[in-house]
DNA sequence: TTAAGCTTTCTTTTT
DNA sequence: GAAAGCTTAA
C-alpha cells in the first residue's frame, strides 16, 4: 500500500437525536403521561400497580410496540399472560399498531410457554419429547386409579377422592409446600390417613412419569427445575429473553413468580416488568398471592415502581360504589382511582322475588338496553358460579335473545371430545396410560378391569402401543374380542402418515371409521349435537399440520370459538355470559351483577376464613369494575337451597355494607321492598308474607 | 366383569 | 336435577 496522503479535514457531522416523532407511533397523542412513562421505562426491574379501567392492557400494548420500535427484536421478548385469550388479543393489537409480524415473540400463559420450552428439553427431565399434557380431569382418575392401585377401598375411612387429592397436589406444588403441611393445614381431618394419602400421590408422581405425561403444575415445576438444574439452558434462555413482561402479576403464585426470577437471575439489567392490581386478586384458591406483586420491589432491590390510577372505563358512580366496597377490605395496597368520565346513571340494585324473576328482570332490561341502541355485545351478566346463569339461560332462549356463555365446561373437556382425542394422544405419545384405557373403555364388553389388564400386558413395553397392536388376545374376554380388533384397526391406520399429518382427517377417521360416532350414539342422549361438535372439531383441527401441536393448543387452550372467530356470522351479536372470574380483564357498557345473596356471593364456604372473604370482595370489586356506563345489581329473595328446596335469601353483605347514597334502590312489581341497612339484627325474610311463609329455614 | 337400575351427594372460582 | 356411586342381575 502506498502511504496515505494526510487526510483532510474531517468533514463534521452533528448527530441529532431522533425526535420522538420518528416513532411509528405516536406515543404522546395516545397515551396519558402516567402509562407514557410505563412504556418509556427504562431497562431493569419495575413494577406497575395498576387500577382497575386504567388502560393496563393498553400499556402493555404500547409498551411492547416501544421496545420493538427500538429495536428488541421480537424473538428477545416474553409476554405472560393469564389466558392464552389475551396473550393473542395482545399480540394482535401490537402487530396492528406496528403493522409487523410478531410471531416470533413468545407469549401465552406460563402453562403454554412452559409446555413450549420443555419440549426440546424433555429429555433432560426424564421425559420424552412427545409428553402428554394431563387436563384436571386426567390428574383426578389417575389418582383415583393409583388409589385403587394400592387397594385402598374409597369408601372405607373416607379416603379422600381424586378431586381433593389433585387440590392437594396441585396447590403444595403452586405455592411451593409440602403435602404434610397444605393437608396440616387445610384438611386436617386427613392427618389420620397422612401416610396412605402419600403413597397414593407417590404413586401419582411416578405413574405420570411412566405415562410420558405431564399435569399442568409439572409444566411449571419441570420449567423451574430446567432452570434451576441445568445453568447453561438457563443462561441460554436468559440471553434470549431480553424483555420479560407478565400481566395479572396479582394472580402469579410462588411457582411463577419463582420461575420469573430464574430467568432473571443471569441478567445483568433484570429487565422484568410485572403489572397487576391487589385489589383484584382473585385466585388464591390457586395458591396466588399478592404479595408476589406487592413484594416485588423487595424481591428486586430498586425496582422503579409506576401507578396508573386514572381511571378512564366507569363512570364516577360506579367507580365510587367499587371503592366503597373495597375499602372493607383490611389489607391492601393503598390507592387512589381517579375517575376521568362524567357523571351517568346511579348503580341500581335490584331484588327479585326469584330466581326466575331474576332472569325475567335481567331479560328484559337486556332488551331495553338493546332498544335504546347497545349492542348486545356491549352488555355483560356477571355471576358468583355457573350454575347461577341457568334460568338466566331458560329466560334468554325462551325470549330468543342470543347469548354467549363464557365459563363452564369447556369444549375440550366434554367427554365425546376427550374420547376422541384420547385416540390422537394415544398415537402421539404411545405411553399414555390414561389414553389408552380411555379409548379401550369404549368398546363393548370392556371396563376398568379389561383395560387395566390389557394395559397391564403392554405397559413394560418401550412402545406400549405397537405391543398391543401385536398382542394375543386370546385371554381377552370373548364378547370385547370384536371391538378390541377393531380397535386396533383403527390405531393401526392412524399410525400412517396421512393421519398423523393431519388431526382433523385423524378425528373424522375416529368418528367415521373407528366408530366413535355409534359409540356416542349410545353412550349420549344428545348425540347428534355431540357428532356436530365433532365435526367442528375436525375443522378447528385443519388449521394444524401436526398431531402433537394441534393436542397442545387444544389442551391448553379455552374454547376454539373463541379464539378465532370464523365461525361469526354478520350478526353474531351476543350477550354475555360468564363467571366473574373469567370477566377478568373485560369490560362493557352495562354490566348486570345476578345472584347477589348471601351465602352465594359471596360463596359461603369462602366466608369461613377472613381471607376468604376479603377475596370474595375483591371479586365483587372486579365484577363492579367490568361495567363503563351502567351497573345493575342484582339479588333475589329465594332461591333453590339443596334443589328443590324453596329457601328464603338474604341480600349480599356486599349489598347491606354499601352506604345507600350508592345506589338507586329498584323493587319490581309484586316484590315488596327490603330494607338493606340494618345487617345482624334483622328479622329474617322468612317473616315476610309475600315470600313464601311455608318454606322451611334453610338448613345450614 | 359389565351394564342397567337405584341411591346418594353435591355445586366455587381455572391453567 | 344431574352426575357419580352403589347394588344387583346377566
Amino acid at each position: 500500500m502506498p502511504p496515505e496522503a494526510p487526510p483532510p479535514v474531517p468533514k463534521r457531522y452533528v448527530l441529532r437525536k431522533a425526535p420522538a416523532r420518528s416513532y411509528r407511533i405516536d406515543y404522546g397523542r395516545e397515551l396519558n403521561p402516567e402509562q407514557r412513562a410505563v412504556v418509556f421505562a427504562p431497562d431493569g426491574p419495575t413494577v406497575v400497580v395498576a387500577g382497575a379501567g386504567s388502560g393496563k392492557t393498553r400499556t402493555l400494548v404500547y409498551r411492547v410496540s416501544r421496545l420493538v420500535e427500538d429495536g428488541v427484536p421480537p424473538e428477545a421478548l416474553l409476554l405472560l399472560t393469564f389466558t392464552n385469550r389475551s396473550a393473542k388479543e395482545m399480540t394482535r393489537r401490537v402487530e396492528g399498531l406496528l403493522g409487523a409480524d410478531l410471531a416470533r415473540m413468545t407469549a401465552g400463559t406460563f402453562h403454554s410457554v412452559g409446555a413450549r420450552l420443555l419440549r426440546p428439553h424433555a429429555e433432560l427431565l426424564g421425559y420424552r419429547p412427545n409428553f402428554s399434557i394431563l387436563d384436571a380431569e386426567d390428574s383426578k382418575d389417575l389418582l383415583e386409579s393409583a388409589t385403587s392401585d394400592l387397594g385402598i377401598p374409597i369408601t372405607e375411612r373416607r379416603f379422600p377422592k381424586g378431586d381433593l387429592l389433585r387440590a392437594i397436589v396441585s396447590f403444595a406444588a403452586n405455592t411451593g409446600q409440602k403435602v404434610d403441611s397444605v393437608i396440616g393445614r387445610d384438611y386436617p381431618h386427613l392427618l389420620a390417613q397422612l401416610e396412605p394419602v402419600r403413597a397414593v400421590i407417590r404413586r401419582y408422581l411416578e405413574r405420570k412419569v411412566l405415562a410420558n405425561a405431564m399435569d399442568y403444575d409439572d409444566l411449571l415445576l419441570n420449567w423451574k427445575r430446567l432452570l434451576e438444574m441445568f445453568p447453561e439452558v438457563r443462561k441460554a434462555l436468559g440471553t434470549r429473553f431480553r424483555s420479560i413482561l407478565v400481566d395479572e402479576f396479582q394472580d402469579v403464585n410462588r411457582l411463577q413468580s419463582e420461575i420469573v426470577d430464574l430467568l432473571a437471575v443471569d441478567s445483568e439489567t433484570k429487565n422484568v416488568m410485572v403489572v397487576g392490581d391487589d385489589a383484584q386478586s382473585i385466585y388464591s384458591f390457586r395458591g396466588a398471592d399478592a404479595e408476589a406483586l406487592l413484594g416485588f420491589p423487595d424481591r428486586y432491590p430498586g425496582a422503579a415502581v409506576y401507578r396508573l390510577e386514572t381511571n378512564y372505563r366507569s363512570t364516577p358512580e360506579i367507580l365510587r360504589l367499587a371503592d366503597a366496597s373495597i375499602a372493607h377490605n383490611g389489607r391492601r395496597y393503598e390507592k387512589t382511582l381517579v375517575a376521568t368520565r362524567e357523571t351517568g346513571v346511579p348503580v341500581a340494585v335490584v331484588g327479585a322475588r326469584d330466581l326466575a324473576q331474576q332472569a325475567e328482570f335481567v331479560a328484559q332490561r337486556v332488551l331495553e338496553l338493546r332498544d335504546e341502541g347497545a349492542p348486545l355485545s356491549e352488555i355483560g351478566v356477571l355471576y358468583r358460579a355457573h350454575f347461577q346463569a341457568l334460568e338466566l339461560q331458560i329466560e334468554l332462549t325462551r325470549r330468543g335473545i342470543p347469548y354467549e356463555v363464557r365459563s363452564g365446561l369447556r369444549f375440550f373437556e366434554q367427554a365425546h371430545v376427550k374420547d376422541v382425542l384420547a385416540h390422537l394422544r394415544l398415537l402421539v405419545n404411545p405411553k399414555d396410560e390414561m389414553s389408552f384405557k380411555r379409548a379401550l373403555k369404549l368398546l363393548p364388553k370392556v371396563g376398568e378391569r379389561t383395560a387395566a389388564v390389557l394395559w397391564e400386558a403392554v405397559s413394560e413395553s418401550p412402545e406400549p402401543l405397537a405391543a398391543f397392536l401385536g398382542l394375543e388376545l386370546g385371554k381377552a374376554p370373548p364378547g370385547a374380542r370384536a371391538g378390541l380388533l377393531r380397535f386396533r384397526e383403527t390405531m393401526r391406520t392412524l399410525k400412517k402418515p396421512s393421519y398423523s399429518s393431519s388431526p382433523a382427517e385423524a378425528i373424522r377417521y375416529v368418528v367415521d371409521d373407528g366408530g366413535y360416532g355409534d359409540v356416542a350414539k349410545g353412550k349420549f342422549p344428545n348425540h347428534s349435537a355431540r357428532l356436530d361438535d365433532l365435526e367442528a372439531l375436525a375443522q378447528f383441527a385443519l388449521a394444524y399440520e401436526d398431531v402433537g401441536r394441534f393436542l397442545e393448543e387444544v389442551t391448553l387452550f379455552g374454547d376454539p370459538a373463541g379464539e378465532d372467530n370464523v365461525a361469526g356470522d354478520e350478526d353474531d351479536e351476543r350477550l354475555v355470559l360468564s363467571s366473574v372470574h373469567q370477566a377478568k380483564g373485560l369490560e362493557w357498557k352495562a354490566v348486570f351483577v345476578i345472584g347477589l345473596q348471601e351465602d352465594r356471593f359471596p360463596n359461603l364456604r369462602a366466608c369461613r376464613t377472613p381471607e376468604g372473604l376479603e377475596e370474595e370482595r375483591r371479586l365483587f370489586y372486579v365484577a363492579a369494575t367490568r361495567a363503563k356506563d351502567e351497573l345493575t345489581l342484582v339479588h333475589p329473595l329465594s332461591a333453590y337451597d339443596r334443589y328443590g328446596v324453596v329457601v328464603v335469601t338474604e341480600p349480599s353483605r356486599f349489598l347491606r355494607e354499601l352506604p345507600a347514597t350508592l345506589y338507586e334502590r329498584w323493587v319490581l312489581d309484586e316484590t315488596v321492598d327490603v330494607s338493606l341497612a340494618p345487617a345482624p339484627d334483622r328479622p329474617r325474610l322468612a317473616a315476610d308474607p309475600t315470600l313464601a311463609p311455608d318454606e322451611d329455614e334453610p338448613v345450614n
